[in-house]
DNA sequence: GAAACCGATGTCAGTTGCTGTCATCACCCT
DNA sequence: AGGGTGATGACAGCAACTGACATCGGTTTC
């Protein structure tokens, strides 16, 4: 991340992360699948967190909003390293191939908690839309909690978020 | 294509490629980003196609549904070449690689319609949600229809799905 | 306590995607 | 005929990644 921020993404070469590791080349696509997979090391953790949620969330919630419940529960553990946040977003927003890979991390994020609403016996069409939707309500939410001055509270900003959903797809 | 489908994305070459084509590895280039790009062509074409189906939507129409209304006028043009449409389809979901160029590319879809949306009239969180929620029902709606045996019409798979996402956001 | 074992690392060679640079060449314009 | 122009080829080079094998420190086993 040092690396990535000083110079960019494309002008770091692995062989200079290798060397300010003090390791080899090699060595590093041992412990990383290539190049850009170093940003999203905390994705399956998140996932799996974010998983449990939705299994866990009263049993009486609407689908979507086991997945905004879920979500808050990310909260605190975003609130603990914004400035690594911003910065990693900083970086990501700098470079296509970044955000090809964030973009897929979410899906597996959207196909994971459509599974897990399907084991709270969501049904099919139903499950897809209410997870893409929560992944919506949730790039919104994090773009805006990241780009605010005056830090405001995640889980706030995702009740807000999915009230302006709601709104947005209601009616007719 | 016809490479892509026989060998798979990653088993072909760039050179092989250049050489069924009759031309250098140095020409691809030319005219295509990357290797992945081949399969995008068409990208463009669509996203104007659906910024200019919002703008002209009626004025009336909520957000979501001048989305809707967008999407079905795709239709026809998928119906053409449902068998193309299948095959680049199976490519995709056989390449991580390519299904990440796929998301940016819809990515990119959702922040057009948004502007387009903001073009109307419609504010700032709101616009982005919806635009995203389009996309969603766009993805799910392609996914079955792409997979249907029998073919159904895509208008019609559409609104099923913009149904299916108001019941699911609907309430509380 | 030596031997077999094992997981992490280094070394090296090779393939492939992609880029910059210059040459070539067909075609058009005057 | 000569000079521009746009598309292509030829070639060299970098960097991401991979496979195969060697090394080596620590641990288990007899």
């Amino acid at each position: 991340m040092e690396l990535y921020s000083e110079r960019g993404f494309e002008q770091t070469t692995v062989a200079d992360i290798a060397a300010r590791a003090g390791l080899t080349e090699r060595t590093f696509f041992r412990y990383f699948a290539d190049k850009r997979e170093v940003l999203f090391d905390g994705a399956g953790a998140l996932q799996e967190l974010l998983v449990n949620a939705v299994a866990d969330a009263p049993g009486a919630l609407a689908p979507i909003d086991a997945v905004a419940a879920a979500l808050q529960t990310a909260g605190p553990l975003f609130a603990e390293r914004r400035e690594f946040a911003r910065q990693r977003q900083r970086i990501i927003a700098a470079n296509a191939e970044l955000q090809e890979r964030e973009l897929i991390k979410l899906a597996s994020l959207a196909a994971a908690i459509a599974d897990a609403l399907r084991r709270r016996g969501v049904g099919d069409p139903a499950a897809d839309l209410a997870a893409e939707a929560g992944i919506a309500v949730f790039k919104i939410t994090f773009e805006r909690w990241v780009n605010e001055d005056n830090q405001q509270d995640f889980g706030q900003l995702v009740r807000e978020s999915l009230l302006e959903l709601k709104a947005v797809t209601a009616g007719a």
